[in-house]
DNA sequence: TTTCTGATGTGAAAAAATTGACACTCTTTT
DNA sequence: AAAAGAGTGTCAATTTTTTCACATCAGAAA
């Protein structure tokens, strides 16, 4: 059941950025931060950054700031990051071997078992130590391995099946690189990544730029 | 130099959505479409979908709605589509030929023309056939091929300094897949595609729909 | 211990974005 | 040719987001 206190889909965007900036200042051995610093780094307003985490409570202290470990460490838990987290890849293209290769999810609890294709070219092979199965025997890897994220790589005109796919076997959150919207029940969270848009926002830019 | 009358960031990042359902009713060859269907289609709400496109000049007509064509025509030149641009990628890993072998970019404009690396394992190679080359020659190669675009893939530690390289020689728009941030003289458009923070994001919503 | 400094948490103000409402005009129908 | 219908463009209201300002309290210094 969902929170009745949400907060803000635009707060929630800003959170992964601070978190990346207090896992560097973490590695740097840096122990305390004030909202003035984070907004240097960050380029958001002290004061913003202040109302940001205090959505979830106030993790600072009045003429000190905040202890970067103690935020570290409470972002994390607010993003999810303390769990781990099983996935399987739908799409076995460049772009979810990509996917598949890049450690750094696993590094942050994302691990994906499997990719899934139909193209009995590919299937067999290994990514790293991932296999690529065939798309007909999803359904029961699903079941049997505990995935809770589905990955869509596939052409647009495959990713809803794929989507339809996920739903019917109790995945509860979608990551989906084509470039299409998905019908999902409520219960579902689809995060997108839209690469055409982001390259067309470069477009309108560099456009702008020159007019 | 930029225009003065700064349309907002949030009504760009809205415009590709359009662009795309535009694309698809124009190949369905569907002619006409008022705000309330496209309100239907893209989510937003039709009031909304009217001020964006007053933004840019009204570009419908009082008591029939839009034009497709027309109106598809119109976002391509906003978002700068009518154009071709050339690009390069520093950064042959996996993400990296990914992007190099879609086929969307190029259909939408956007040409990869060689891929950079400074490992000599991949030097030489080709993704379909664009060639892998030495990152040491990626001055001249920018310098004689028109390079409108630059891509990073690379990881972290060396995006700054490719971005660097972009800007020394005269590259206005930098797409960035590396996790951080990039400080780029004021006339450089730089677009983030952030997947870590898309999967966090995904992850907090993972997380808060079963609180 | 007491004073001073610094930075949070927060309420209020300002700015930005979204939604609502409707006059007006173009299209379609009769 | 006139009447009816439909949907834009736009102004105003509302909601959301951001910024401002400061009382308050913890830590450091004296």
């Amino acid at each position: 059941m969902a929170k009745d206190n949400q907060v803000s889909i635009t707060v929630v965007r800003r959170l992964p950025k601070y978190y990346r900036y207090l896992t560097e200042l973490k590695e740097k051995g840096i122990s305390r931060i004030s909202s003035q610093e984070l907004s240097v780094l960050t380029g958001f307003t002290a004061s913003q950054i202040r109302q940001d985490f205090n959505n979830f409570g106030g993790f600072g202290q009045q003429g000190y700031g905040y202890n970067v470990e103690d935020l570290h460490r409470e972002l994390k838990k607010i993003l999810g990051l303390d769990s781990n987290y099983n996935a399987v890849i739908v799409g076995a293209g460049n772009l979810g071997q990509a996917i598949a290769n890049y450690k750094g999810f696993e590094d942050a609890g994302f691990k994906v078992l499997s990719l899934f294709d139909r193209n009995p070219r590919v299937i067999g092979l290994k990514i790293r130590d991932i296999e690529i199965r065939d798309i007909e025997t999803i359904d029961s890897f699903i079941k049997e391995n505990n995935v809770q994220i589905g990955i869509i790589t596939t052409p647009k005109e495959s990713a809803q099946s794929v989507a339809d796919i996920y739903v019917k076997n109790g995945i509860k959150g979608i990551w989906n690189f084509a470039p299409t919207d998905l019908v999902v029940p409520d219960n579902v969270v689809v995060e997108h990544v839209r690469l055409n848009e982001s390259l067309f926002v470069l477009s309108y830019f560099l456009r702008a730029m020159n007019e």
